[in-house]
Formats: C-alpha cells, sequence, structure tokens
DNA sequence: CTGTTAGCGCTTTCAG
DNA sequence: CTGAAAGCGCTAACAG
C-alpha cells in the first residue's frame, strides 16, 4: 500500500510489517510514472549544462547532486563530445521543454546564458511558464532572468575579470591580449567589460589588434593566442576567457619560444582544479562553483530560503 | 490528438494542421508521467556515474549523452562535491532501483565495478531485473556481469598497466612505486596485475614497500607520494593510478627538491585533457573513453549492433 | 487507523 | 482515416 511506502500517513506497526515483507518477496518496484501521474508532481530535478565534460559544469553538477540526494537528472546541453558548437539555443529551449513534459520538481540552470536577444525572451518564457506550473527553477552562475520567477545565484564575472587585470597591471604590463569566450554570452560579456574597466581605471588605450574571441576550450585558446602574437609580438599578458583557454595560450606561447612569466604573464578564469598543476602556476579567479551548486541544489529542493529579492551574487572564499 | 503528436499513425494533413495549432496556441505540454504509464515504457536512460566532477566520468558522460540526444539522465553515485568517499555501494544500489521506479528505457553504468562480493551479487540481481523488465543495460568502461544480460564495452585496464609499467622499464627503471586506486576496484585491480606483470616479465621483484593504495585524486596521489618517498627514497619512477593522481605526485616530487623525469619519472592513466599541460608531460594511457561512451550510447539506444557475446573491449586510437 | 473508490492524462484497442 | 472507450498503477479523498 502506499501509505506505507510513502511514510506520509499513520499505520499501524503491524500492518506496515506484512506490507513491507510482501513488497520484499515479490520485489516489488513503485512505477514511478504512475505516481508522478498520480500526485500530479515527480520528484525528478533537472540540470542543464553546457558541456559535461567541462569540469566547470561538472564541478557545479556534481555540488548540486549532492544537495538533491538520489533524484537528479544531468541533462546536457549541448552534446558535449565531437562536436563542440558552443551552447545551441534550440537545444536549451528543446531540453527545458522536456524537463516541462515530465513535471520535473525543479529546474537548475547552470552557467551563463546566451544574449541572442529573440532566444533569450523564448527561455524566460519557458521558464515563466515553468515557474507557474509549480517547479522550482534556480539560476547558478548564471544572470538574473527578471520577472519569470527563477532564483539566481550568480557569479561576480565583471569583478573578477577587473582584479584579474588589475592584478597584471599592477606587475607593470600595459600591453595585454584578451581571449574572449564566445560571442553573445554573457559569461563572455561580463569578463570582458571588467577587464576593460581594469584597463580605463589606469588609462591604458585599448588597442582592437589585443582582444579575439573563441570557444572555451584549450584549442581555441593555442590558436586566439597564436592570432594574438600574429597581430602583436609585443604582447607581454594574456588574460585567457577561462583556465582551459589559458592551457591552450600557454602551450601556444612556449611554442613561440616565450617563457612564461618571463616573457609573457598567462592569466585564467574559474580555477579549475588542473590549474594549480600548470607550470609555472596560473593566476585566475576562483569562482566558487561547488559552494553556488550546492545553495541551487538546497533552493531546488526547498531546503534553504531562497535569497532575498531572489538574487544573490555567490562570492569566492 | 496523440496520433498526430507521436506521428505513429496515419493523421489526414488537414486534421494535424487543426491539432498543431491548437497545441500551439494552449503552448500545451504534453505530460510525460502520463504517457509513460499508458505505453509502459519512459524513453530516460540512466547514465550512472561515480563523480560526475571527475572528468573521466565527464567525458564518458558526454559522449554517450550525445548518442542518446535529449531525453538523458545522468545520476551520480557518490555525490561528489565535498566528501569524495568513493564509490558508496548503497547508493549504487539506490540509483539503479530509482531508474528501474522510472521504468527507463536503458541504463548506463560507467567506469569500474566494487568487486565486494555481496554487492556484487546484489548490483548483478538488480542488472537482471532491469533487463527483464525491458531496461537496455549497458556496461561502459567497466567489466561484464555474467548472466545479466547486460552489454559490456570494456577498457584493457590490465594491457595498459602492463604497458605503461613496460615503458618505463625499457627507460630502465628498475625501482617504481605504484600508487594504486581504492581497493576492492576492477579497475585498481587489473591496472596493478598489468603493472605486476611487467615487472614479473622482467625479472624484477616485487617489493611491498613499493605499493601503496589511496583514492582517485590529486590530494591522494600527493599524500601517497610523500608515504612512497618515505619508504624507499631511491624510487626512480612513479606510476600513478590515473591523471589526477599523477599530477598530485609530481607535486609532492617537486617539493621534495626532485625532478622530473631527470630524478624521477612520473606515468598516469586516462589521459585527460589536462594531462598534455603538465610539464614535462606526463606518460599516460590513452582510454578511449569519447569512443566507449559513444557507442555505449548507441547501443542503449538501440541504434547500433550489441557486441557479439555481449562483450566487447574498445581500444585506444 | 484501514478498506474502497474516483480519477490523473495518456495510449491503445475497437468500432465506425 | 477518426471517434469512443478501456485501462495503465498509483494517490488522495472519503467513508468506515
Amino acid at each position: 500500500m502506499s501509505r506505507v511506502l510513502n511514510g506520509n500517513y499513520p499505520v499501524a506497526a503491524t500492518t506496515r510489517e506484512r506490507v513491507l515483507r510482501a513488497v520484499d518477496e515479490l520485489d516489488y518496484v513503485l512505477n514511478g510514472p504512475a505516481s508522478a501521474l498520480a500526485a500530479a508532481t515527480s520528484d525528478l530535478v533537472g540540470i542543464l549544462v553546457n558541456d559535461i565534460a567541462d569540469p566547470f559544469f561538472g564541478i557545479m553538477a556534481s555540488a548540486i547532486q549532492s544537495e538533491i540526494g538520489g533524484r537528479a537528472a544531468v541533462r546536457g546541453r549541448t552534446a558535449g563530445g565531437g562536436v563542440q558548437h558552443g551552447g545551441s539555443p534550440e537545444r536549451e529551449l528543446t531540453y527545458l521543454t522536456l524537463l516541462q513534459r515530465q513535471r520535473a520538481a525543479a529546474v537548475v540552470l547552470t552557467g551563463g546564458a546566451m544574449e541572442n536577444a529573440p532566444h533569450a525572451a523564448a527561455v524566460a518564457a519557458k521558464l515563466r511558464k515553468l515557474g507557474e506550473a509549480g517547479t522550482r527553477v534556480v539560476l547558478c552562475g548564471r544572470p538574473p532572468a527578471p520577472d519569470t520567477g527563477a532564483f539566481a545565484l550568480t557569479f561576480d564575472n565583471r569583478g573578477g575579470g577587473r582584479e584579474l587585470t588589475e592584478h597584471l597591471i599592477g606587475l607593470g604590463h600595459r600591453r595585454l591580449g584578451y581571449i574572449a569566450g564566445p560571442e553573445e554570452r554573457t559569461t563572455t560579456r561580463h569578463r570582458l567589460e571588467g577587464h576593460r574597466e581594469a584597463l580605463a581605471t589606469h588609462g591604458i588605450a585599448e588597442d582592437p589588434r589585443w582582444t579575439v574571441h573563441g570557444r572555451y576550450d584549450r584549442r581555441s585558446g593555442y590558436e586566439a593566442t597564436l592570432e594574438l602574437l600574429r597581430r602583436d609580438p609585443s604582447l607581454t599578458a594574456v588574460v585567457a576567457a577561462n583556465d582551459s583557454v589559458a592551457m591552450g595560450a600557454c602551450a601556444a606561447l612556449r611554442e613561440s619560444g616565450r617563457r612564461i612569466p618571463d616573457d609573457v604573464s598567462v592569466a585564467g578564469f574559474d580555477d579549475l582544479p588542473f590549474s594549480v598543476d600548470a607550470v609555472p602556476s596560473l593566476t585566475t579567479v576562483r569562482l566558487p562553483l561547488s559552494e553556488a551548486g550546492a545553495r541551487a541544489g538546497r533552493i531546488a529542493m526547498g531546503r534553504e530560503e531562497p535569497p532575498p529579492g531572489g538574487i544573490a551574487t555567490v562570492r569566492g572564499s
């Protein structure tokens, strides 16, 4: 009987005993879809990531998952694997619909959002609809989505970008290359804005040759660095969109015969586990991936009070 | 009407048109649980991983997912996140039951299995039951589970371990430390057996001081290396359970004032993306993570013929 | 505390 | 080709 299995109803100890034994003998397993249909809610929570092979998302997903104990469903946005075509808008919506179809109890969207206007509007509409249907929506490491009812735990990408560049400027650098992420992504834009703020603050004029866009992976960092060096061989520092890109940059610099950090300094973003082993070690901005993920997971489960106003910036320790 | 949405039934173009418009206007979304209940099958496929924050699993999961397009559900076995207590047996079974409850269309179990006898039997029983219920079960990077009906795509951990150690022996090493993974794991045992085979082949007597067990993470590699050096400071090579462990080993060696590879050689396993950036670069065994994952995904979807006999060893390229 | 009953929203027959 | 009807296995509400 459902009453004993769900434990949300008074049952005599003796009856419970009897039911439990029967369950055991027939190794009966509750039918999830039937429960979900009858109760009009499933206990699934969806986690949307760009690419689960990327530790940036893996770490957040792991933290979220550890908080929602045994009912996770991580769904990749882009396929990852072979063709890494960056976050594909259609797929993001498709996955959201899938979760909506499953009547998910909660959905956590991780990482930066795409800024393509129509797509952003479509996602916002979808989030609102999910919220109305009773699904808790949490944005983790992603900017707020106004008027959707979604809770947001954001990172201070702009501030991080600014501090990183200020650090390099403090070291005496005046010609800094910048390898940005894909265009039309909030993460890309915010980090770049922070970088520019730092330059402006210190009266360094921007040179358009010093910025190049790429993907968030190592190969892209390698190629972009080659391009940067071609455009201006006198650069003394390279700021990368994230740590993977920074690793690619290091490889390209080494191949070009430059020593790090003697000839050129390299800076990254995210502070992924492998960064500490880069030799010589990388300057990078630590993002509280685990902390944010854990908190997002708890909010998704309704076990933690959402931040006042529904929005909070999670700071590194 | 379900007939047009599922497209598995002849419908007049005009009727379809009418339905589609209505769907659009009401932004109607199919009720997943209801479909699953009525049809007695869901289209979910579960992916079990030890720790999604570990790129070893992330890469496989990504590849699997890219093949099952839009119906993945990655479920972590151990929580990952903070306390990395290795794969917990109970949780593995719990997740399997969860998938069984959801009437998953398929389940992919990734990575090594635990060798604890009662637990292994319990898992085998569960897999058999899943298979009987019509769920396709695929083991990816995991040894076969006899008589369960599960398909297995295994890695040649033993052969890889052997070749790795032979490579080091070929370089002239005679005193090799070995940092093994957690005990009672197939992966750990197979790699270690390969290592020992290589030693035996070349007439090198094993010294019990040279082997130490740890976890599959960087910190463990760091600590184990310190222990190894304490036991025998004259080691000239360290073979690690995987690349993360190898990174920790490198750090410990450097701190102890040893140069790599001049004083001590280090070897890893898995060939994860960051390994290439370890300087000087790490000798490591490439595991076909993506290839195996992709194939496992296709088999799970019924889009690829399972290997003859249900078992295949996936080889690196 | 416990037995009974009416749906949940779909898929799948079975007749038109 | 299309309408109608019978469940799928469970939960929740209602009487005992």
